[in-house]
DNA sequence: AGTTGCGCACCCC
DNA sequence: GGGGTGCGCAACT
């Protein structure tokens, strides 16, 4: 995996360039890497991406850009709040976004897949939250970090993080190109990293954090994914955006990040959708039920605990309503102006990816 | 020119 | 009020 001489590295400068109050940023980290030790960018960079995939280091999207964080101290941060708040269990779910995405960012929550996986350990199998919070101390992590050297890419957090990023990104563009850029990146990046790593992208090291520039692409279809929410930040100001989260695990074994973050968000959201029709349906089928009135989220969220997803999972509010913003933009599902949450009217098919693309657009 | 330090604004709890 | 993040700018090397 990753030398550890690097980990060392990229784990110092990244608290350096933290305490400094600079965006610890791929072309930062490079840089001080190569600066401090005289590392190769291009080498940094793919260590950056083990890193992450073992994470060590926590790839999320902040305001609309990448920023990498040591994985040891967000996790300790999570921590601290889970042991606090206790629990376990229920209460893990909106402390545990918070925590996790400890920064705080998430002001929107989530969205996306990130807070999922952040947030809870959720997943099963994969660990989003790599065993995080509650297994690993954070000082093992931090040393030790090998925590989870589970073959599944965790590189997501990244990913996720990406995705929100990009709609955020866009927005962000207008104030800061560089953000926006990096933003892009930052879904892509997942890919793009990884693809650097292995494959030559660069012709110029440092410049990782174009990197997500050429990609914009990607950045949509991570927009899509998890960008559900479209803020347009401007800078620091911007409230609504962009809210860094922390992907920890992708659920997906080992899918690549753009990828991941809808799969599972896809897949909570097909079953958002079934819930969504099941509810309806019941309603309908019952006078019993007070109204016709379509299922508002706490019903959903409600039916989809009683169903059950993936092992493991925990279903929270913003989480689910996460996707279900999702679903709502891709047309998949339809929001009331009671706020009732229903079936779109009828052919509207699955939402294509496309559209998502475009909305993102 | 590149680094570093840090005030300040934001956000969340 | 406390904790975290990071922009933007001045100071420093």
């Amino acid at each position: 995996m990753s030398e550890p001489k690097y980990r060392e590295w990229i784990l110092e400068t990244i608290d350096s360039l933290r305490s400094r109050k600079a965006r610890p940023d791929l072309e930062r980290i490079c840089r001080m890497v190569r600066r401090r030790h005289g590392s190769d960018p291009d080498k940094t960079r793919a260590e950056l991406e083990k890193l992450i995939q073992e994470q060590t280091v926590l790839k999320v999207s902040y305001k609309g850009s990448i920023s990498y964080r040591n994985a040891a101290k967000v996790q300790r941060k999570c921590r601290k709040k889970t042991e606090q708040t206790t629990g376990s269990g229920e209460s893990l779910g909106e402390h545990d976004k918070h925590s996790f995405s400890n920064n705080g960012d998430s002001a929107l929550s989530l969205t996306d897949q990130e807070e999922c996986e952040d947030k809870e350990p959720e997943d099963p199998g994969v660990s989003p939250c790599p065993g995080p919070l509650p297994q690993t101390s954070p000082s093992t992590l931090e040393k030790e970090d090998k925590m989870l050297p589970l073959p599944s890419g965790n590189s997501f957090i990244s990913c996720g993080a990406t995705g929100h990023s990009a709609g955020s990104v866009k927005a962000s563009a207008s104030r800061d190109k560089r953000s926006v850029a990096e933003a892009g990146a930052s879904g892509s990046s997942a890919h793009r990293d990884a693809s650097s790593a292995s494959g030559p992208e660069g012709d110029k090291p440092l410049a990782a954090g174009h990197e997500g520039r050429d990609e914009d692409e990607d950045d949509e279809k991570e927009e899509k994914t998890c960008s559900s929410v479209s803020s347009p930040p401007p800078r620091n100001k911007l409230p609504a955006s962009p809210k860094p989260k922390l992907k920890v695990g992708a659920k997906g074994a080992g899918a690549r990040c753009s990828e991941s973050p809808d799969e599972n968000c896809a897949d909570l959201g097909d079953r958002l959708v079934a819930a969504v029709r099941s509810l309806s349906e019941r309603h309908r089928g019952s006078a019993a039920t007070r109204s016709h009135a379509p299922p508002g989220p706490k019903e959903i969220l409600g039916f989809l605990s009683t169903q059950r997803g993936m092992p493991g999972e925990k279903l929270t509010r913003n989480r689910v309503k996460v996707v279900l913003e999702r679903e709502i933009e891709r047309g998949r599902l339809r929001r009331t102006r009671l706020g009732h949450i229903t079936l779109p009217a009828r052919g509207m098919g699955a939402a294509k990816p496309s559209a998502r693309l475009l909305k993102s657009a």
